[in-house]
DNA sequence: CTGAAAGCGCTTACAG
DNA sequence: CTGAAAGCGCTTACAG
């Protein structure tokens, strides 16, 4: 009835006198009157509603997860728009529940690092637009938002260079993870364009966890007793920077004067962190915005915007000093 | 049709022969059909779904949200619910928007933290079931998740006594906030109970973030040039605990030989920072958890369930020691 | 300017 | 065992 039209202030054909629109203003107040969304949902077949899936680990928390639900929650505010999270276990064992909420309950769908199987390509419905952010694998009409980790790994592996750094450990991501991939090729080009021979034994991975970052490099200062401590640690994440920092503290080294660290995301857990973390910055943040932008685009205009590249910027703080030599002893 | 009955493996007084089941089940699978969860909900008017309303501050990430809404995920996965995140910027100013995202996409929402203004009562529809989180006022018919914070300053504070700290700085929350008004009275009975003289200039106010607990430590220690320094610090939470030890460390004192330092919550914050954080645990992703659980009762029975008022527990690290007596110099 | 009608995609009694 | 019908609460042409 008219009710719709006034409550709305819609655009549409009907016109209504101010009396009876006075009136109905008056009875909606009276009666506490809110419209029902879902019925105007499905009427509409649209949600105003955006979902977000990811892995959640409730064992430790997840700053990178966190940084980029801040920027996606910051975008869906600005558009008026609201927020659905799902949160899964594992990329490839729930896969049918990632395609089943796509049901309609959400106009769109933005993918959080996402490790899609072959399968989930064919799963994913084709009526619900999809965007990802930091995707490990090539997902057909899905856009993708990330950095180039590989160039931003080269960047701050010159900086370490610079200081006089040979040995350099990289606590790696997990081998699988694309992003990770890129960090141990650009430490790899880093050191052949400095002149300086890779050895395997200087990379080690990890699970992208404080804990990992801390068991990574207690496990490797025990393996190499009595050998000489790398004069820097490049963790492929804050957490695992920070969790290095800590084993290297509770042995008795100082950071910078004995070792330096840099991490990787510039996340919560740089800035925290005891030094402060010298990093390189991904801007997770605007990457979670811009997502939601392009995203909704795509749900506006039924065409699929082209992914997009974020830059790096290195943040310099005081965990990295000139490269000292120091012998490991436990 | 049949289809809803055999897609739903309804208990519907009809039923299918095994022919026409298999034969809609093959159709489905084939259409890769999906049934529209928007037209179900609309139907059955029940979304499957809860929500989360708190303030999530974009420019510092809130560990303590965080930690809450870990437990909330936790506990809307293990029920097969799904869930909406509203992200408020302001309890008073945005109260009509809280009002209106009860409009039937959730089944019951999640106050995280409120501090409802008097008039949010009145605008609360009544079909929607409410649980609160920390909630800084009563509201009728909400029940409240919430720890004994005053009785956990005491026993924090019993803790720094029993280390000989008397002058003891107590960085608050902000003044507003219940919980934070508690942890003052149990710092100040804690003080009575030790014949300790209470002075006001030991107590400061910030805004549970860590910078506000860094800037609080600087303002307070420039303010107080040439006096003795507090040998402990009371941080109302961790962030500003921990941005209290930044503030110390910049100028040259060490934790926990100078000064001890404690803080409150037993978030991600009091784990990685350095030293590691000894702090008074709320057991904040149970109380997340507890809280989808009491609402799902809520909305499946219709009764209002109790508060529920969880215990503290202090966790001992590293920022503690004995009292020792230093003068303030920048 | 106003009201009756159709339809969004489901579920659930109800009659054949 | 099967299918036609009503209804969830809206919105949007369409006829009076």
């Amino acid at each position: 009835m008219a009710v719709s039209v006034v409550l709305n202030s819609s655009a549409s054909s009907t016109r209504v006198s101010d009396a009876t629109r006075a009136r109905i203003i008056e009875a909606a107040k009276k009666l506490k009157y809110r419209p029902n969304a879902v019925a105007r949902g499905l009427q509409r077949r649209r949600m105003d509603t955006i979902g977000v899936v990811g892995v959640v680990d409730s064992e430790e928390i997840n700053v990178y997860f966190l940084e980029l639900l801040n920027g996606v929650i910051k975008g869906v505010d600005e558009h008026g728009q609201n927020l659905m999270v799902f949160s899964i276990h594992n990329w490839s064992e729930d896969e049918n529940r990632i395609a089943s909420f796509c049901d309609g309950r959400v106009d769109g769908m933005l993918l959080l690092a996402p490790r899609p199987t072959p399968h989930l390509a064919q799963l994913l419905p084709h009526h619900t637009p999809i965007v990802a952010i930091h995707n490990n694998a090539e997902l057909p009409g899905v856009p993708n938002i990330s950095t180039d980790s590989e160039a931003g790994a080269v960047d701050l592996m010159q900086y370490l260079i610079g200081f006089g750094h040979r040995r350099i450990l990289h606590i790696a991501g997990p081998v699988e993870v694309t992003d990770a991939k890129q960090r141990v090729c650009g430490y790899k080009r880093a050191l052949k364009e400095a002149g300086i021979p890779f050895e395997t034994e200087f990379v080690v991975h990890g699970a992208y966890t404080y804990s990992s970052g801390r068991e990574c490099m207690e496990a490797w200062l025990k393996a190499h007793e009595g050998a000489e401590l790398p004069t820097a640690v490049f963790g492929a994440n804050d957490a695992m920077a920070a969790g290095a920092i800590e084993a290297l503290t509770d042995v008795g080294y100082s950071i910078p004067g004995d070792v330096s660290v840099i991490g990787f995301d510039d996340s919560l857990m740089a800035r925290v962190c005891n030094p402060r973390l010298t990093t390189l910055r991904q801007p997770l943040r605007e990457m979670g915005q811009r997502a939601v932008d392009i995203l909704l685009r795509e749900i506006d205009t039924s065409t699929t915007p082209p992914s997009e590249v974020f830059p790096t910027e290195l943040v310099i703080r005081d965990s990295v000093g000139p490269a000292r030599t120091t012998t490991i002893k436990i």
